[in-house]
DNA sequence: TAGGGGCAACAACCTGCAGTTGTTGTTCAG
DNA sequence: CTGAACAACAACTGCAGGTTGTTGCCCCTA
């Protein structure tokens, strides 16, 4: 299917004539009419029937009109979608499956009006820069990298603390505890596929090892989400961490337990960073809708890595 | 826009490498280079970065994959609507604005799994063939046409008898009235523009005329709904008719009266009419779901053109 | 460190299609 | 009956989009 044909095809469905679509296309009215052939042989049926007075629309065109119109519109919002200047707001998530995904989310129910692409980069550095560069908007990420500074001109604000939970199946050791500390993870097996290295997932799990002692894996072939869970239910020794936010479709079978981590408990710290000279409209909305509905910060003592500390 | 570039980018996406979507895009690597490389330049961004291991998504790149992705289903729906065999469900109504469009709304809202599409065919004549050629498979019409009858093989059910409210300006002669009778139109102006001489519409409002005796205006432009309330608002003799199940968005600044017609009620009479041997799941569904919501006839007597009688 | 493999870009060529101009055939209004 | 309006048909042309052949880059390995 020929987009240039199905522009040609609407417009003589609105000037209900080949010829006065030509002036509108800026074709003669051959060109017009070659381009509605070629789409009803490409269909295989007729979409018009012409009359010396013009063309009027067959059963099959005015089927296939409303369908030609939103394949146009598809197209325009594309096209905006990359348009330099006038985009729609960009937002980098660290994982679509994170939390910050949910505040995304959330901020899209609230202000629909507000046309929103999401990316995922690939580290906190690639974002930043992308930040900088104005590629993106805005991004979730945990400042600062270690050892890194934020540039001048970009601005951050905590929106979230995610605690950690521990996931573990029915017959490992902690399957039927109310609660662990981190102490006593020491020797325990952790693991945590899917972040790649430099990334600053894979920063905050070393230093949470490092502070405490279990050992977490971090690197390893990703197989999903579902493979893992799947996988963690059935081993008495593995666990992994996830957030109570995370959006998951809980598979029923699986008898898997959320522990809550305390004394002190791990949180990652997502912050919203931005450029402070961006002018998008979307994006004053964004930072004071997440203002708006932040979370209390958790209760009793939280751990978390030193260089992910926010001055604020 | 290209879509056979759109369909490259993807398959890259997909893909990883040039090579691999090439191969499935049975091209050789260098046409797809091309394909990209134009599509870089008319959209003015790069989409992918090129490395010696294939190929990754620019910013640009991750926010155009889903609209990417969204055009191409679009067109996808766009050639199925029109695919001879296995496509959607498609019904005739008499008008966007009449009753029986809500009827088919309410269908969709109860069904949205079953995909349709509606079409407004000129007349029952047109409509009547189109269900036996099976170019639509389901038509509401008022059955029959004076001096027609139905082709073998097409069955017809009554599914809504719609009286008729008589829609006056606050001036008007009725327009404290809580109700009127035909008779008392005789000698009235009733303006019913937008009904072409041939159709059912027309031949209705004739014989209500021909047998009541109000002068009703069925030629003349139609300007639109708007346009014609506009016109009633303001006249203190012009009156039109309106079925009060018309989805109108009521002009809050126009003081319109909808007044009964009693004694006898003139009803509308639209019937389902569909071809006997069509296999279309959807249209069982369809008969199905009119008659479990079709409503009690209008109370009192009514009134309805002699060959408007439907036997069932 | 040299060599081979894998990948994408570049170059040259060739085919065909999309556009143009010119013309015909049909219908309708005056 | 004639002219105007409209779409289809015919012939020509240029370039867009494909092909094959080649280069250049990077990475992995011996």
């Amino acid at each position: 299917m020929d987009l240039k044909a199905v522009r040609a095809f609407v417009a003589i469905a609105d000037a209900g004539q080949f010829q006065k679509a030509a002036v509108d296309l800026s074709l003669t009215q051959q060109a017009v009419s070659k381009r509605i052939a070629a789409l009803e042989k490409d269909l295989g049926v007729r979409l018009l029937v012409r009359t010396p007075r013009g063309a009027e629309l067959t059963i099959d065109g005015q089927v296939l009109l409303p369908h030609a119109r939103a394949l146009l519109q598809a197209e325009e919002r594309a096209v905006a979608a990359v348009r330099p200047g006038e985009r729609a707001l960009r937002v980098d998530v660290l994982g679509r499956r994170a939390a910050t995904a949910g505040l995304v989310r959330d901020f899209h129910r609230a202000h629909p009006e507000i046309p929103l692409d999401v990316v995922t980069l690939f580290d906190a550095d690639t974002a930043v820069t992308a930040v900088r560069d104005g590629a993106v908007d805005a991004t979730f990420r945990a400042v600062t990298m270690p050892g890194r500074r934020l540039p001048d001109g970009i601005e951050a604000v905590p929106v979230l603390d995610e605690p950690l939970r521990l996931c573990v199946g029915p017959d490992h050791e902690f399957a039927r505890a109310a609660s662990v500390t981190p102490a006593q993870l020491a020797g325990q097996r952790i693991w945590m596929p899917g972040n790649a290295p430099g990334t600053e997932w894979s920063a905050y799990y070393d230093e949470l090892a490092e502070t405490f002692g279990p050992s977490i894996d971090t690197i390893g072939p990703n197989f999903g989400v579902e493979a893992l869970l799947d996988t963690i239910a059935g081993s008495p020794t593995l666990a992994t961490f996830l957030s109570e936010r995370t959006p998951l479709v809980w598979p029923a079978d699986h008898d898997l337990r959320l522990v809550p981590v305390c004394d002190p408990t791990p949180v990652y710290p997502h912050s919203l960073l931005w450029r402070t000279d961006n002018p998008h409209p979307g994006l004053a909305a964004l930072r004071t809708h997440l203002l708006a509905t932040r979370p209390r910060l958790t209760e009793g003592e939280v751990w978390k890595p030193a260089w992910a500390t926010v001055t604020s």
